[in-house]
DNA sequence: AAATAATACTTTGACAGTCAAACTAAAGGT
DNA sequence: ACCTTTAGTTTGACTGTCAAAGTATTATTT
């Protein structure tokens, strides 16, 4: 098998089992994907117009606004009006919602460092660096 | 910032980056996500029961019975008998399914050829390396 | 060998999440 | 002042999903 088809394999395995492993986790916690999801992007941005946070996301802002409403009703994010655009709503997370967000992000650390058990410093630090050089590319 | 928080933040930018590359190249098709990933599923692994095909996916037997007969009706997987199980059905690509696996799987490695195009062939070996490593720690 | 249990799949009913399109309100451009 | 654009909401339709009930087949127990 060349390299590349060795790496695609790799990565594709990697990326199956982040996505079981993140389904998992929030299947415990009772929210949907979608919500942490949410929760993650305002945790990491802090407060974001509907429309930014939409296309953070990947979704539309009819889309968004129902998901908001649900997490609105939970309490764990707030809506506000836009201080220079009447058009625009602002949404960020409440203290129920950081704390959320500061746990799951807690159980991502736990994960990496489980993951990179048998990995050493340098090779820590040229699997970041190619990384980084690779989400340059897309 | 923490080396492990570091690699947090740039794994979940590069899953993130994949995902959305992946639905834009899904979306082009016209197949759904949930279609092309059967599909994917079944090319890499050949012939599967309905059940092995479920566990592979992560979702129910329902759900597949469903995701199936739209395969089935658009002639890209066949239904079949198990040999040796009466209960059991199994499933595969057509001519037409392994057609559109193939076309997929040549835009996954041109993204990884495109991707790597800074990292050195050693670079490329340890990132491999890793990734091997971090894969089994799941 | 018959009865029971376990397994594989399908069907059905109920929901999330999603988008497109129509709608409302506010801002920007002419 | 009047279009036009933009931000967000609402609504209708569809996909993906699961749980639970149903059917057919195989495996186990008695």
């Amino acid at each position: 098998m060349s390299n590349i088809e060795n790496l695609n394999q790799t990565i594709t395995e990697f990326y199956d089992k982040m996505s079981s492993w993140e389904l998992s986790v929030v299947k415990e916690t009772g929210y949907s994907l979608a919500q942490t999801h949410t929760i993650e992007v305002l945790g990491h941005h802090g407060a974001l117009r509907m429309k930014e946070l939409a296309q953070k996301l990947g979704i539309t802002t009819g889309t968004l606004t129902v998901q908001v409403d649900k997490l609105v009703n939970l309490a764990l994010i707030e809506r506000g009006p836009h201080p220079e655009d009447g058009r625009s709503t602002v949404v960020e997370l409440t203290e129920a919602g950081e704390k959320i967000h500061r746990q799951h992000n807690q159980l991502h650390l736990e994960l990496m460092n489980d993951l990179t058990r048998h990995v050493s410093a340098e090779e820590a630090q040229i699997l970041l660096s190619c990384l980084q050089k690779m989400n340059q590319e897309f």
